[in-house]
DNA sequence: AAGGCGGGGAT
DNA sequence: ATCCCAGCCTT
């Protein structure tokens, strides 16, 4: 039998149930995949089902304000999605009229949508006939066919996606996606595949020559890089001063100010500098690490206070409507239990 | 092609 | 500690 028909056997009897399946709307399923980006199902279902009770439609979400989305995605990473998906829904409102696109190109031009994530969206949504070919993909299919390229390269990437185009053919092509992701999960996974359990362990090359644990090759050099800051608590009254990142890292999120200085002074001497207020150093709070894919911050804490305000400072229930970073969440938690 | 971009769970 | 997760964008 062939391996989509055993594939497509398997998923009606074991298959997740998910918040986002059976949904056909698709801006719903939309919305998901945004969400689904390098992240969890798990951590992605309690940020979704919020998400959608806000924002239940797209006009919904268009008309929201950039900072009360974020506000939705505090928390969940890549922020990068968050500002894309409303920009996309106020162009899907302006130049689609309100309908959310229905081929593949359409979807594909939209802000944050990439190849795997409109295929996602056109099986799921409308039945078409596109592989999604994401880290789950990637694996099942070089194992199956004993593919023995580096996945992490483009080239491995586009062989694959072509192979999978061809075999989604005359198949459920939601069915087809998402039961390669369900068995990845649960039978065909990094470490420790269950081949045993496997539905597709007849077709398998890899389970035949034993390369099962060899498969699939992975190979991405990414060198961790440290730094060490010294990060201000700076506060005038009852009011904390808060800066909202214009780019890069955490663009758009209100975070702590920080340099990467060794000495309280340091921080003191550079934000005069960039802010014109004087401040006077009170405490050493704590030392705070947070690791990042690409990067570790230790954050030396201090407690700042501010001779004079402006318009950077926020009282209490203002700093609850922002998005902050989670490294600097747990700083601000930290205080409010002490 | 390579590097930037979060945060959390599993091992 | 290290890897990976329903990847995409910029350079």
């Amino acid at each position: 039998m062939k391996f989509q028909e055993l594939l497509i056997n398997w998923y009606d009897t074991h298959h997740r149930d998910l918040p986002f399946r059976h949904i056909d709307d698709p801006y719903a399923i939309w919305v998901s995949e945004i969400m689904l980006q390098q992240t969890t199902v798990t951590a992605v279902i309690p940020y979704f089902t919020r998400f959608m009770q806000r924002f239940p439609t797209v006009e919904a979400l268009a008309q929201a304000s950039l900072d009360e989305v974020y506000k939705y995605w505090e928390g969940l990473g890549y922020y990068r999605r968050c500002k894309h998906l409303h920009e996309s829904a106020q162009i899907i409102m302006a130049q689609f009229h309100g309908i959310f696109p229905q081929t593949y190109e359409d979807v594909l031009s939209l802000k944050g949508v990439g190849p795997y994530t409109a295929s996602a969206i056109c099986s799921f949504a409308y039945h078409q006939s596109y592989a999604a070919i994401d880290g789950n993909a990637l694996r099942v299919l070089s194992r199956l066919d004993r593919l023995h390229d580096n996945i992490a390269e483009t080239k491995t990437v586009k062989e694959i996606t072509k192979r999978s185009n061809r075999y989604i053919q005359g198949y459920d092509s939601a069915k087809y996606n998402q039961g390669l992701m369900d068995l990845a999960n649960a039978i065909c996974k990094v470490q420790n595949p269950l081949c045993e359990a496997c539905p597709l362990q007849s077709c398998c090359q890899a389970y035949k020559y034993h390369e099962e644990k060899v498969l699939p090759i992975n190979i991405k050099k990414i060198k961790k890089q440290e730094l060490s800051f010294i990060t201000g608590v700076i506060t005038y009254q009852d009011e904390l001063m808060l800066i909202k990142n214009k780019e890069g890292l955490l663009e758009n999120m209100y975070g702590l100010i920080q340099y990467e200085v060794e000495s309280p002074y340091s921080f003191m001497e550079a934000f005069e500098k960039d802010y014109g207020l004087s401040l006077s150093v009170e405490e050493s709070i704590k030392d705070f690490k947070h690791v990042f894919t690409h990067r570790t911050w230790h954050m030396h804490v201090y407690h700042f206070i501010a001779k004079e305000k402006d318009e950077h400072f926020y009282d209490q229930k203002t700093i609850e409507t922002f998005a902050i970073p989670t490294a600097h969440k747990k700083i601000l938690t930290y205080l409010q239990n002490k």
